[in-house]
DNA sequence: TTTATTGT
């Protein structure tokens, strides 16, 4: 994390953490109440703005049940909040690109898929973003960075239709390219797929970092081995603020 | 078993 951070940091200010926030696995059922469900009579929270209020006549959106899951444990935020089918974001209209995006990923969801093909998905302005705020394909357009996926589509590979959906440029941060998103970057979305081996449930929260950030003594700092409460300042968010922490620590599906 | 750009 260290020299990923650094990198970016240095060649774009802006600097890419995926602050992988924590493996967590309740054995009891659950509940019949999820933090979801006390959010979705909230008038205007645009849970649902994107894609599945458009495609779906049912009721009740499909990506419901999906959308509780990902969020079982809270929200880090509640800025402009959109769901998709298979991971939640929170969009930053300031810097078009999002605070926080959410997944929740199980060996089953990361499964890889032959029948799904990459080189189809095109990346896409997301149109559910006024046009004042949305990121445009023209805004990365030899701007030497990759458009890089905070949500990994090689998370998303069970279905073509989720996949695609993490071209949305929503779901986008600029990064570089050559040693950062399509190496030591890519390294790690590996290595969080490859958690859902030893865990039965990995939630992934992904975001940017503006750092580096000037500290009490007037000085500007960029640490990496930090706490997760360093990266809760540093984002303004919050993980798993409705989970004690010493539940965190103790309580996950690690597989025997 | 992935991540991408540019130019056509």
């Amino acid at each position: 994390m260290a020299r990923l951070l650094k990198k970016c940091v240095i060649a774009s200010g802006i600097s890419i953490a995926s602050f992988y926030c924590g493996i967590y696995y309740d054995k009891k059922t659950t509940s019949n109440e999820t933090l979801f469900d006390k959010f979705k009579n909230l008038p205007g929270l645009p849970l649902y703005g994107t894609v599945s209020a458009a495609t779906s006549f049912s009721p009740v959106p499909q990506s419901m049940n999906r959308t509780s899951q990902i969020m079982k444990y809270g929200f880090p935020s509640l800025d402009n909040v959109k769901s998709f089918s298979d991971y939640v974001l929170s969009y930053d209209r300031r810097t078009r690109v999002a605070h926080w995006v959410f997944e929740h990923l199980t060996k089953e969801t990361v499964k890889y898929n032959d029948a799904v093909d990459r080189s189809l998905c095109n990346f896409m302005p997301d149109e559910s973003i006024h046009h004042f705020f949305r990121a445009e394909n023209s805004d990365y357009l030899r701007s030497g960075y990759d458009r890089g996926h905070l949500a990994a589509a090689g998370n998303h590979r069970c279905c073509q239709k989720d996949v695609e959906q993490t071209f949305y440029l929503s779901n986008m941060a600029p990064q570089v390219g050559v040693g950062f998103n399509r190496d030591s970057w890519n390294r790690l979305e590996k290595y969080v797929r490859k958690l859902t081996k030893k865990y039965i449930n990995v939630y992934c929260c992904t975001g940017p970092l503006y750092l580096p950030r000037k500290e009490a003594d007037g000085k500007n700092y960029v640490k990496y081995e930090v706490p997760p409460e360093a990266i809760e300042r540093a984002a303004g968010l919050l993980f798993f603020d409705n989970v004690s922490r010493s539940k965190m620590k103790t309580i996950n599906g690690k597989k025997s």
